[in-house]
DNA sequence: TGACTGACTAATATCATAATCTGGTCACTA
DNA sequence: TAGTGACCAGATTATGATATTAGTCAGTCA
């Protein structure tokens, strides 16, 4: 595992650490295994990182990243709001249904990570998405097709927790509706409420 | 402690059972307290419920239903449905902020109760709430309130995932939007989406 | 006879402590 | 001066001995 790969220390050091935390978890993957898997010596990774915790924040905003970039692409492109947000949501399922380091903190469960460490990364990750339909939902205020009174703070939050819910029960399982049929009415129950008045 | 109330074993039992539960949680509350508060026998208990689980799931059945009673003096008022709405939402939030034994299993946090048991209990209360919900949907629909069109299911388990964010954020403080303004945002979103096209 | 009891048991939980592991440090190296 | 790895304190786990308790059932009355 000593191989020298051309990347920067740190770069070596995340995609190691990445490694382990998917397969092993949090808890289970130790400092030693990181810093071997990256070819470095232990001390090296407290140049770069304060705490384990810290790397492992790196890795989750890393991953995290991947997502936003594509749902930026979404968020950017040419469908009215309300379709876009839709398109979230089922992108959303698919990258968390196929991201187990991503679901991990936000949904628990899969015993990759636990505790406070699973709350901070689940907080970066609530706070990114947040952010994204924000400004989904100012970019619809600015082209019309969505009402222009309102509160796209608190919208944006209302928004989340329900795209949440259902990303949560289609990924978890725990289908007391199906998806599609969950996916439809969403999209009627705020759709509706996002479009102006008398579009 | 052996006191002989009026009442019926297995209403003594649970209202023991009850006490016991809300002052020391599920695990450290042992079937020998229940039945010394509620003046019997060890055994007779097992002649009434088939476990101790089945006993914290009664003393919770319980519980909810005076929660739903008023609830649904609620759903079968005058106000719009949307407004109806609303006030369920706010219901929930004042007796599930007053219920410890109830939010206990449904927010988890209090360490009243864990695990399997927990999970059980807050199984009863989704389903209790979420048919609450299709009920208030169907009479909204019955007098021209809510959509005809609307599938009441899908939406009674989005709405319940919506409002049980909606309560959990109110109970545990972790207010990214104060809950006024999400409470009217919701309404804005979810108020118009629910309203025939052209009401 | 059948509602009721409480001594009993198997299983689980608690506790003390010994052994092990690991996140983080720092004197040292190249 | 970037990098290292032996080292340490604190946390975790393993062990085994003890204590608790959910649930049972042979026996007691009414």
């Amino acid at each position: 595992m000593t191989e020298a790969s051309p990347s920067t220390p740190d770069q070596r050091l995340i995609a190691a650490a990445e490694a382990q935390f998917r397969r092993f978890g949090y808890k289970r993957t130790t400092i030693d295994d990181i810093t071997a898997g990256a070819g470095t010596g232990k001390g090296s990774l407290y140049l770069h990182f304060p705490s384990k915790q810290a790397v492992y924040l790196a890795v989750v905003e890393a991953s995290l990243e991947r997502f936003v970039e594509a749902a930026s692409r979404l968020v950017d492109g040419p469908d009215p709001v309300p379709t876009r947000l839709r398109s979230l949501v089922e992108l959303t399922i698919r990258h968390y249904g196929e991201d187990e380091l991503l679901s991990a903190s936000l949904f628990g469960r899969s015993g990759l990570v636990e505790g406070e460490v699973a709350r901070v990364a689940a907080d970066v990750q609530r706070e990114r998405i947040r952010s994204l339909l924000r400004e989904l939902l100012v970019i619809g205020q600015r082209e019309g097709s969505v009402r222009a009174n309102i509160d796209v703070d608190a919208a944006a939050a209302v928004l989340f927790e329900l795209g949440w819910a259902v990303v949560r029960s289609a990924l978890e399982g725990d289908h007391p509706i199906p998806l599609d049929r969950a996916l439809k009415t969403l999209n009627e129950l705020v759709g509706l409420g996002l479009l102006p008045r008398n579009g």
